[in-house]
DNA sequence: GGACGACGTTTCGTTTCCGAAACAGTCTAC
DNA sequence: GTAGACTGTTTCGGAAACGAAACGTCGTCC
């Protein structure tokens, strides 16, 4: 694949994501969406602030953002009840599963 | 290419967007930049605003803020004041080109 | 059991973006 | 030449995210 080719193909799924999605995902939200279910569970705040390199606070507002939409769900670890696990939701997994089809989706547009 | 993979991508590269860069676009910042690059000029406001399916306000400012990155450049249009058109420069090119070498760099190390 | 450290959250003030409406400047048509 | 349509921009109030610091709660360790 070319740089223009992966450039392109960047564009259009960026622009059905502007166009279509009402719920207009940050980078750094759609990162943690995307974290928390690709990567092996469990995630804590503290884990995916490590891993996306920023505070704490960050995580914790997206959380509320994308938990008031349904994409992710909290839960206090019963072992440690310092400790927040964020749970997957049904939503969450159908939004990145339309999400992963509109990549490919593009991907058959651009190169059939 | 499997939907998990594709989403595996996605994460891995909205990931080095979010620790490696500093000037953090938007996702209709980002949209907007690449619709300048690769698609045949010319561009105008209201082009732009159609093509992404947003009013002109958010064009406007959009640009504004990557004109003050020096990702982008306006002009007026000799033949018809009226309007604005958009250019290029060459630290957009070089965003851009970066930015590819990123999803390549990215595409080599899942899928090596 | 009390001091210390770690966890996630909240607060504070600032910055940025948003949508809708109003705006100044320019072209066009009569 | 003047009314009307069109360009891009600015304004307005409101919503959201930011960084830095302080907070309440909980575990650990002596």
């Amino acid at each position: 694949m070319r740089p223009d080719q992966a450039l392109r193909w960047w564009k259009e799924v960026c622009l059905s994501q502007v166009t279509d999605r009402h719920p207009d995902l940050t980078l750094r939200q759609m990162t943690i969406l995307l974290t928390i279910y690709l990567d092996p569970p469990p995630h804590t705040v503290r884990g995916l602030a490590a891993r996306l390199g920023v505070t704490k606070p960050v995580i914790t507002r997206a959380l509320d953002t994308m938990g008031a939409m349904g994409l992710v769900d909290r839960r206090r670890d019963e072992s440690d009840l310092r400790n927040v696990v964020i749970m997957r939701t049904v939503a969450g997994s159908l939004y990145l599963e339309q999400f992963a089809d509109t990549i490919l989706a593009v991907r058959q547009e651009l190169h059939p």
